[in-house]
DNA sequence: GCCGACTGTATACTGTCTATGTACAGTAGA
DNA sequence: TCTACTGTACATAGACAGTATACAGTCGGC
């Protein structure tokens, strides 16, 4: 499987865009959409399907590479790898918490009410359960 | 009130600091820490106090102002004031469940367990509903 | 009124980050 | 070996982050 990932890029938004491909891909090998052995399309086609420059998917690829999700062949292309995680220390822990609750704040600032946000962290809770 | 709000600054993490600075006042604004009418520190004070200058600080309280929680006054310091908020959109809110979505992966991906994420769902969606 | 100590503002400057253009190098199949 | 694909390396333009420094408004004591 080398289709293109359903990937959405906003090249007009704040958040650049080598790191909404990073977030995206994660979420996607994470969620177990993309599996070890899969091949991810070469940074060129990824690149066009995006309307960004194939440099920018490579770096995306690189720090994923970094982080042990892909492997990265010259010239043959890239595979998604099975990772082994060590479980997270207590830093990193306090880390999530304090982005989640930031997470959480701005999206009530920005007029999400108390309720639906409650809703959603319920329903994403569910899921992991599962 | 004008004591130094209980901000903690990553000086060598990959988050710029005026956006630290940003998220975790906006933290403090959406709890109700920080009230209407309360006074906050001079930006120099708090530069001195989170070990950057001044002027950083002096442009995160801008961004606050511009998203209507802070009032700055030339010569007489920064407010908290009243802000009301409109209710979001649909596509305010699927940015926020993108965004939640990939905070959770991140988490997952760095080796935090998937019930600890649930968990902590769970935890904050309670003290939603309170 | 005026001075001094405080407040935020504006501008220039440096280093870093983003995204790109372009040339290069490895791989595999005809 | 040739060709068409793959990823890599490096230089460049532009935006952004953080700082230094000079400026301007406010307020209280004199």
């Amino acid at each position: 499987m080398n289709s293109t990932p359903p990937i959405q890029i906003d090249l007009n938004g704040s958040v650049p865009v080598n790191r909404q491909i990073v977030d995206q891909l994660r979420t996607l090998l994470v969620d177990g959409a993309l599996q070890p052995g899969n091949a991810l399309p070469s940074v060129r086609r990824l690149a066009i399907d995006l309307g960004v420059h194939f440099n920018t998917v490579a770096d995306a690829y690189r720090t994923l590479a970094n982080e042990g999700w892909l492997e990265i062949s010259h010239g043959r292309g890239v595979r998604v790898v099975d990772r082994p995680t060590e479980p997270a220390n207590a830093d990193t822990y306090h880390v999530f918490q304090q982005r989640l609750r930031q997470l959480i704040a701005e999206a009530r600032a920005q007029g999400i009410s108390v309720s639906t946000v409650a809703q959603e962290l319920l329903f994403l809770a569910e899921g992991l359960k599962s």
